[in-house]
This record gives C-alpha cells, sequence and structure tokens, in this order.
DNA sequence: AAGACGTGGGC
DNA sequence: TGCCCAAGTCT
C-alpha cells in the first residue's frame, strides 16, 4: 500500500475510534500496566463481556502483583472463576511472582522482559508495551489480522498462523510516531472487534469500507485451508472443566464425586493426574482434591 | 507445527 | 439446534 492510502487508512481508522471506543476499564485513566497485563491473560480467547466482572474483583483483591504473588496459586484459579483456559491463572500467578522477583514487583516496560513472564507471549508483550507504556509495537490479534486480512489484501480470512507477509504488511501500516502508533494499534483491534467481525461484518457503518479491498474484490468468499473447529463433547477438556468446576465451588472433592461428573473411568483417571500434573489440582488427602494450597 | 487447552453466547 | 467464535500460549 502506497504512503498516501496508508495515511488515509490511519485517519479514517484513528478518527474512527475517537467516537466509538468503548470505555474499558483497563483504557481508562485509572488504568495501571498491572490491570493492563490482567486484562490482557483474560482476554485470551475469552470475550469482553466475560472479563469485566472478574477483572474488577481481581483488580480489587490484587491491586498490584506483589499482592497476587502473595497469594497461592489456587485462589488465584478460584477467582478466575468460569473465565476458561484455568492454566492462565496459574501462568498469571507465576507472572506476578517473577515480576516480583525480577522487577521489582513493577510490570516490565520491554517487550523482551515482558515475553520471558510465563504465559506471555508475542501478543500479550507487544499489547503491555503498547498499551500500558505507549510504545510502537506490531500488535497482531484475531482483530488486528481479520482487519488486515481483508482491507490490505483483499481476503475474508487471515491464514491460520501468522505468516512473514502478514507481519510486514502490518509493519508497514504502523505509524512512525509511538503515541500514534499505540492508538493505531488499539483502534484496529477495536474496528476488528465491533465493526469487521468474524461473521457478520457491518461494511455500512465501516469507516474504511471505501477503502476496503475485500469490498473493492466483490467479497469473495474464503478459500484457504479448512477453518478447523475445536471438538468438545467427550474430550479430555471437558472432563477437565467437569472436576475443576467442581473444585472451584467446594473446598474439596472426593473420589465419589468425581466419579459423579465423570463415570468414564479411564478418561477421568487420565485427567484428575493431569490436572495435578499441571498445578490445577493437589491430592490432600487418598481419594481427596483440592484447589493448590 | 499441529493440537491441547474451558466456557458460554449469538445466530 | 448445533456450530462458530472470543485481545493466545505452550509443547
Amino acid at each position: 500500500m502506497d504512503a498516501p492510502a496508508a495515511s488515509a487508512l490511519h485517519d479514517a481508522v484513528l478518527d474512527w475510534y475517537d467516537d466509538h471506543a468503548r470505555d474499558l476499564p483497563w483504557r481508562g485513566v485509572a488504568a495501571t500496566p498491572w490491570s493492563v497485563m490482567v486484562s490482557e491473560f483474560m482476554l485470551q480467547q475469552t470475550p469482553v463481556a466475560r472479563v469485566l466482572p472478574v477483572h474488577a474483583a481481581w483488580l480489587e483483591r490484587w491491586p498490584t502483583p506483589a499482592d497476587l504473588a502473595a497469594e497461592s496459586t489456587g485462589e488465584a484459579v478460584r477467582m478466575w472463576g468460569r473465565l476458561g483456559y484455568p492454566r492462565r491463572a496459574l501462568r498469571l500467578h507465576a507472572a506476578a511472582v517473577a515480576i516480583v522477583e525480577r522487577h521489582g514487583g513493577a510490570v516490565p516496560t520491554w517487550y523482551a522482559d515482558l515475553l520471558a513472564l510465563p504465559g506471555v507471549g508475542d501478543y500479550t508483550a507487544s499489547a503491555i508495551a503498547s498499551f500500558a507504556y505507549g510504545q510502537r509495537h506490531v500488535v497482531l490479534d484475531t482483530n488486528v489480522r481479520r482487519v488486515l486480512a481483508r482491507a490490505v489484501s483483499g481476503v475474508e480470512f487471515p491464514a491460520p498462523a501468522v505468516t512473514r507477509a502478514e507481519r510486514d504488511v502490518a509493519t508497514s501500516l504502523l505509524p512512525d510516531a509511538p503515541a500514534t502508533a499505540a492508538t493505531w494499534a488499539v483502534a484496529t483491534m477495536e474496528l476488528g472487534a465491533l465493526v469487521c467481525t468474524a461473521r457478520q461484518p457491518s461494511c455500512d457503518t465501516c469507516p474504511i469500507a471505501e477503502l476496503c479491498a475485500w469490498r473493492a474484490a466483490g467479497f469473495p468468499a474464503y478459500d484457504g485451508p479448512p477453518r478447523r473447529g475445536q471438538a468438545w463433547a467427550g474430550t479430555d477438556r471437558q472432563c477437565r472443566g467437569r472436576i475443576m468446576a467442581l473444585a472451584r465451588d467446594q473446598s474439596s472433592v472426593s473420589t465419589a464425586q468425581v466419579e459423579q461428573a465423570w463415570p468414564e473411568r479411564e478418561q477421568r483417571e487420565r485427567c484428575l493426574p493431569g490436572l495435578v500434573a499441571d498445578g490445577l489440582l493437589t491430592q490432600i488427602t487418598p481419594g481427596r482434591w483440592s484447589l493448590p494450597g
């Protein structure tokens, strides 16, 4: 994309964001690097609406990394509630411990230090550096990837995994000024979340409809590799989820309760030790389990 | 590098 | 009614 076109894209998206940005707690004046970090962990594969109440409860209870680091991992898992992927609670706790040990209790400023924390990958490190510290980073999440795939590449959906070409496009479009780049990152994410959605994009209200390559091409249908959904019924994940729901809601869980929650013996006898191995559960007495103390 | 890893809401 | 999707990370 040439420079004038990129500039037009920037202006349209940034102006739109100015008028339509949601007032989310991790964006407000009260937001801290820590609240941003907590939100990023919770938002990994989980919708904003479900994160909102849990995020508020976490920040109230653990206003700083040191507060969380001083708690047991089990409490973190319990407070995680039904957000899903409870290992994220474990990793956030471990990240808080690392922050206290290696960074004096302050969320690190630099991408490389962030990336070294448990549960922090390229996206989360870029997001924290950008949103919490106003730095210039390519922030490639599913929303941004979809927006760029459509607007720039003219296809409905991006490849299953981030490609070099995709990163090059995102890099070439990143505004030079750090503050503008940071706003561009949230703004493109917001556009993907609210307008350029996966199922039913609102092209009639899209600020960049006139510039969109996918629209210009007549909205060609996706023809890439099959986008695989995840099996659920009868999987280990479902079994583990049942057991964890039990453990979250009670101080401890008996073998009988687990058997009732998941009658299929072989799978149950694989998942229970699996949860213990993952640090999500501990055996407190023979035949009795609980969240880690 | 494909697959594991939770949960619930919307169409 | 199911199927698809939601600010990914780790192995």
